[in-house]
DNA sequence: CTGAAAGCGCTTACAG
DNA sequence: CTGAAAGCGCTTACAG
C-alpha cells in the first residue's frame, strides 16, 4: 500500500538497486538516471522505510538517552530540558535521531539499556548518572557498546565522559568569597554520594585549607535538612556563637528556599549572609536579591556529548576520552559586599 | 554475528517459526517445547532485533514527540521534561518507546514528521503546541497519520487533544481575588497570539465583566514588555492613579520578576499588590513571599495524551476526543489578604 | 553505469 | 502443536 523501491523502480523503469543506489547518492550513477529516478520518486510520494533501511545497513542512525530513575528533583527538570536540548542539537545536525529511555529501578534500567543495545535499536547510548558500581555501566562497557556518561564515573576515569570541573568549580566559589574578606564560610549540599556533590564539596574544603582555614562541621549541611525544614536548618546555622558570613550553596534552588527562611528570621542577604550557588537557574537574576551562581553550561554539556558518542559510533579518533565543559561564576547581588 | 532466532532454533531443535512463537507467546506452543526454547535463549543470550520485528510487523512500538522550536523560554524547561515525564511512564508502561524530534522552522518541522510518518519510524506522534492553520497538523490529518495535541487549535476543534480550561482557569483566579475584595485587577501575560495566552486573558476578561468591571488597558500588559524592563513596567504599573491592587500573571517565572522589581521599588507584596501566577513553578513556595498559583498538571497533561495516542493507534473506541485536565488553585501568601 | 540475486532477522498464513 | 515457505522493504557484493 505504501510506495516502495520497487513501485518507483517500475515506473521509473530501472531496477531497484539503482533506486537505491540514487537515495543513496552512490556513485556512478548518469546524471540522466538520477533526475528521471527522483522525478518518479517525487512524483509517487515516496519515502524510505527507515526499518528496511536499518535491518540491512545494521545502524539505526539513533542514539538513547537513559534518564535517571529518580527524577523528582526540581534541579532535574532544567538540566534534563536543557541537556536534551543540546543533545538534540547535535545529533539532528548529524542526521540522527534520539530515543528516550527510562527504568524504575536499576534493574529496569538494565533491561531497557540490554533491549536498546541486543535489540539494535540504537547506535549508541547517553547516561546522565553514575552509581557506584553502576550495572549498566559495566554492561554497556562488556559488550563494548559505545556510550558516553555526562558526569563522572570515579571506578572507572576511562570511559567517555563529559563533565564539569565541579572541583574547581567550587574551589573557585570559595576563593571569591575569601578574596571578598569573608573567613567563616559554610557549605550547603548533598546528599555526598553523588559525585558532584562530593567534588563541590571537596573544592570548597580546599580553597579553605589554602588559606589555613578548617571548617567548622556545623557550617556543612545537607540538602535534604533544607528540604525537610529550611528555616530549621537556618535557625541552627544563624544561632551559632561563630556563624558563617557566607554559604557556597550546592544549587540554586537550594539558596533560594535558604533566602526564603534567612528573609524570615529577619536576616539580610548579603548583609548578613552572603549567599553563592551553582547551575544557573534561570530564575537567579529575578530572585529578590539576584543569585550569584556558577553557570555550568548544560547544553553544552549535552551538545558535547552527543558529539563524542557520535565519533565513538563511527569509530572516529578520540582525542580526549574525557570532555571538561568550563564554568563560569557569575557574581550577583547575593554575594556582593555592602560597598559595592 | 549477532544471536539470531535461527541459531536458537538449531540449538533447542525446532524451526525458526516455533521461536518466533514461542518469544511472541503464542497459542498452541507445548509447556515442554517453550521451556526447552526459553532455555536456549537463556543460554545463548538471544535478544530480538527490534528493527526486524518491526519491519515485518508493520508497527514500531514507538511513538514520537515533536519538541516547539523555540524553546528557549524557560517555561518550557520545566514544561517540557514534566510533560515528557508522563509520556514516557505512560509509554514505557504500554512497552513503546519515544523518539524526541525537533526542527528549527515551520518547513523543518513538517519534514521531520514525514519522514517519521513515512518512514514508519513511529506510530503516533504527540504535539506539544499549534499555530494558526499549522502545517504539520494539515500534513497528519491529510495522511490520517495518529496524533495527539496538548493544547488547542481554535481551527480544528475536533482533533485529539489534551489540555486544561484555560479560560476557566483564569477566571477562577480573577473570581478568587474578586472574593478577597480587591476590584482593580491587571493581567500580566501573552503573546495574545498563543492560544493558552488568548484562553487565560479571555477568563479574566469574563470574571470581571460579571462583576460588572471593565478592566483599564493600562492594567493589562505584555510578557514581552516584563522580559526587557521589568521594573519599567512596574513603574509605568505603579504610577497610574488608580493602578491596580491585584495582578493575574500567566506564569509564576513572570511574577518572579514582577516581585522582584515591586519590592527593589519599595512595594511590598501583598500589601500593595496581590499577585497570583500560573503553572505552579517549582520555587513558588520557597520564593518570598510564596507565590500563589494554579497548578496546571503537566505531568498528567503528557501522560493523558500518551494514553489517547496510544488508544487511537491501537484503533480503540475513544469516548472523548479532548481530554481536559483539572487545575487546581493554590493561594500562597502573595494573595493573602493583610489579616490572614 | 546498471541489473539479478542474495540476504538483513524476523512473522505469518498455509499445511499438516 | 509444528514446519516450510514467502515476504516485510531495503542494500550490496558480484557480474557485466
Amino acid at each position: 500500500m505504501n510506495v516502495t523501491i520497487i513501485d518507483v523502480a517500475k515506473k521509473a523503469g530501472v531496477s531497484p538497486s539503482t533506486v537505491s543506489r540514487v537515495i543513496s547518492g552512490s556513485t556512478r550513477i548518469s546524471a540522466a538516471t538520477t533526475e528521471k529516478v527522483k522525478a518518479v520518486m517525487e512524483e509517487l510520494g515516496y519515502h524510505p522505510n527507515l526499518m528496511a533501511k536499518n535491518l540491512v545497513s545494521r545502524t539505526t542512525m539513533t542514539i538513547g538517552l537513559l534518564l535517571p530513575r529518580n527524577a523528582d528533583e526540581a534541579f532535574l527538570d532544567l538540566f534534563f530540558s536543557e541537556v536534551t536540548r543540546g543533545i538534540l542539537s547535535q545529533a539532528t545536525r548529524a542526521g540522527y535521531d534520539l530515543l528516550l529511555k527510562t527504568g524504575k529501578s536499576e534493574q529496569e534500567e538494565l533491561e531497557a539499556v540490554t533491549r536498546l543495545a541486543k535489540g539494535r535499536r540504537v547506535d549508541g547510548i547517553i547516561l546522565l548518572q553514575s552509581r557506584r558500581d553502576d550495572t549498566v555501566i559495566r554492561y554497556l562497557l562488556q559488550e563494548k557498546f559505545p556510550f558516553v556518561l555526562i558526569g563522572r564515573d570515579p571506578e572507572r576515569p576511562d570511559i567517555l565522559s563529559v563533565d564539569n570541573d565541579n572541583v574547581q568549580g567550587a574551589y573557585d566559589v570559595t576563593r571569591h568569597l575569601l578574596e571578598l574578606g569573608h573567613r567563616r564560610i559554610g557549605y550547603a549540599g548533598g546528599p555526598l554520594e553523588l559525585v558532584v556533590s562530593s567534588d563541590r564539596y571537596e573544592g570548597y574544603r580546599r580553597a579553605l585549607a589554602e588559606s589555613g582555614i578548617e571548617p567548622d562541621p556545623r557550617w556543612v549541611f545537607g540538602a535534604d535538612l533544607i528540604r525537610q525544614d529550611s528555616t530549621a536548618a537556618v535557625r541552627a546555622l544563624m544561632e551559632q556563637p561563630e556563624r558563617p558570613t557566607a554559604l557556597v550553596v550546592m544549587d540554586d534552588l537550594l539558596a533560594f528556599s535558604l533566602l526564603g527562611s534567612l528573609s524570615e528570621l529577619g536576616w539580610s542577604v548579603p548583609g548578613d549572609m552572603a549567599v553563592f550557588g551553582f547551575n544557573d537557574n534561570p530564575m537567579s537574576p529575578v530572585s529578590t536579591p539576584p543569585v550569584s551562581s556558577v553557570d555550568i553550561g548544560v547544553y553544552q554539556l549535552g551538545l558535547q556529548a552527543a558529539g563524542l558518542l557520535l565519533k565513538s559510533i563511527k569509530n572516529e579518533e578520540i582525542a580526549e576520552r574525557r570532555v571538561i565543559v568550563p564554568h563560569r561564576l557569575l557574581p550577583r547581588e547575593s554575594s556582593q559586599p555592602p560597598g559595592s
